[in-house]
DNA sequence: TGACTTTAGTCACAGAATGTGACTAATTCG
DNA sequence: CGAATTAGTCACATTCTGTGACTAAAGTCA
C-alpha cells in the first residue's frame, strides 16, 4: 500500500482481514488521507516474483505487525467498480485472527462487518464475498476455531457458533455434536471469568479422521 | 481464444466446462496447433468493457455453440504457471452442462477429468480447482440439476450423486430425503428405457425455503 | 403364453442422531 | 448463609437414517 508509484502490474492483492469481536465480525480497515475513500483493505502491488499468497500474506502483516496462519483467495475483482488502485484486477484473500492476539498498526482499526464506512465499491464486494465464503464454510472448515485464540471454553466455542450462524444454539446438543468430532482436547487448564462455575479450556486438535458421512444432503437454497 | 494479437490485457478469462458422461466427469478442451500444449481450456482476453462473466460466457458461447446458463468464479490463477496466454493472471469460471444437450463445436472435445492430457500448469491447477469446487459444494448447490437434462429420472439423479459423491447410495434413503427437501416435481411423462418398469420423469423445482438446519455440523476434516 | 429377469417405486422396522428440559457442580455476591 | 450465575451432564421423546424386503411394470426367452 505504500509502493503506489512502484507498481508495475496491472493488477493488485487485497487482503480481507477478519476477526470476531463481541457479537459482531469485524474487518480490518485502513484509515486513507489521501485516496477518494477514507477507508481502505490493506491492498499491494505483488513486488518482482512475489506469489498471490506471499503478497497477501505480507499485506496482512503489514497492517497486523504478524499473518494470520492460513489465509485463502476469495476471488478476482474487477467489474469497472473503484478500487483505490488504478489496478484493473483484484484478487481478494481472506485471513481471519483470534481478537484477543490481534493489535492493528497505527493507521488500522477493526470496524464491524454490518456497518461498514465508505469505502471503493470493489472492496466492498470482496467483504461480501468475504463474509459469504465464512458462512458457507463453516461446516466445512474450522472457521470457528480460526477466529479464537488457542485454548478457550467451550462456552466461547459455542458462542463463536452462534454469531457466525446467527442463532442460539442448545447447549448439550453443542457438545454432544463436538464431542463425537473429536476436534478438540481439554487441557488442565481452568478459567475463572467471574460469576458462575470456572470453565475448562480447550484446545483444537485437527485430527485427521474418516468422514461419517451418511446419504446425501439436499440443504441448499438457490434455484 | 482467437484474438491473440488484438489482446491488450494483462489477463485472461478461463472457461472450465464441467459434464458428466456415464461413469466420469469431463471437461471441455480445444485442440490446438501452434500451442505448445496440444490442448487447452477455452479463454478469451476481455475485449473494451466486458465483464468477467461476460468473457467467460463468450468462451463457453464458441466453444459449445450455447453458454451455460450458469457459471461461477472459482479464481484466479497465476503463480508462474504457464499459460497459452502470456496473462500474468487467469481468472477462471466454472459452468456446468448437461451432457445430453452439448454438443461441442469443430476442435473442441470432452475429455476425462480424471485423465487430462497435456495442459498448460496453470489451467490443470484449474480443472483441478473446479472438480474441488463442486464436490465441496455438491450439498450447497444443485449441481446434479445443472448436469442432468431438464426431465430426468430419479434413477438418473442418484446415479449423478453417486458419481459426484465417489460412492453407492442406498434408493430409499436418496428418496426419502429428496422427497423432504421438496426439491423436485414429477412430470406427467414416464421414459421406458428397455427392460424394466418404467420410470417417471421429474423436473428441478428451485423453490425457496426456510433452511431446517439443525444443530452445527463439525464435517471438516482439515486442520 | 408363462416363467424369469430387470428396473422402478414403496414400506416397515431397528438403530442412530437430535431437540429439549431438568438436573448437579462450582464459583461470586450480598 | 442463601441467591445468582455460569459450567457441565443426563435422560427421554422425537426425528432421521440405514437397510432389507416387498410390490409394480415392463422386456426376454422358452
Amino acid at each position: 500500500m505504500r509502493d503506489r508509484s512502484a507498481r508495475t502490474s496491472c493488477f493488485s492483492i487485497d487482503a480481507v482481514l477478519v476477526t470476531a469481536t463481541r457479537n459482531e465480525l469485524a474487518v480490518l480497515l485502513a484509515r486513507n488521507s489521501s485516496e477518494r475513500e477514507r477507508w481502505s483493505l490493506p491492498w499491494r502491488s505483488p513486488q518482482g516474483g512475489e506469489t498471490f499468497e506471499i503478497a497477501a500474506s505480507r499485506s496482512a502483516q503489514e497492517a497486523l505487525g504478524e499473518a494470520p496462519n492460513w489465509m485463502e483467495q476469495i476471488g478476482a475483482f474487477a467489474d469497472g467498480k473503484r478500487h483505490p488502485s488504478e489496478a484493473d484486477v483484484s484478487v481478494a484473500y481472506l485471513g481471519l485472527v483470534p481478537h484477543e492476539t490481534a493489535s492493528p498498526r497505527a493507521g488500522y482499526t477493526w470496524l464491524q462487518v454490518a456497518d461498514l464506512p465508505a469505502i471503493s465499491p470493489r472492496q466492498r464486494a470482496m467483504v461480501e464475498g468475504a463474509v459469504k465464503t465464512i458462512q458457507s464454510s463453516l461446516d466445512q472448515a474450522p472457521i470457528a476455531f480460526r477466529l479464537l485464540p488457542n485454548t478457550f471454553t467451550l462456552s466461547d466455542l459455542q458462542q463463536m457458533y452462534e454469531l457466525l450462524l446467527g442463532k442460539r444454539l442448545h447447549k448439550a446438543s453443542f457438545r454432544r455434536a463436538l464431542q463425537g468430532a473429536w476436534l478438540v482436547e481439554p487441557t488442565d487448564e481452568w478459567r475463572s471469568e467471574g460469576r458462575g462455575r470456572p470453565a475448562q479450556l480447550f484446545r483444537y486438535l485437527p485430527k485427521k479422521r474418516r468422514r461419517p458421512h451418511r446419504g446425501v444432503r439436499f440443504d441448499f437454497l438457490y434455484p
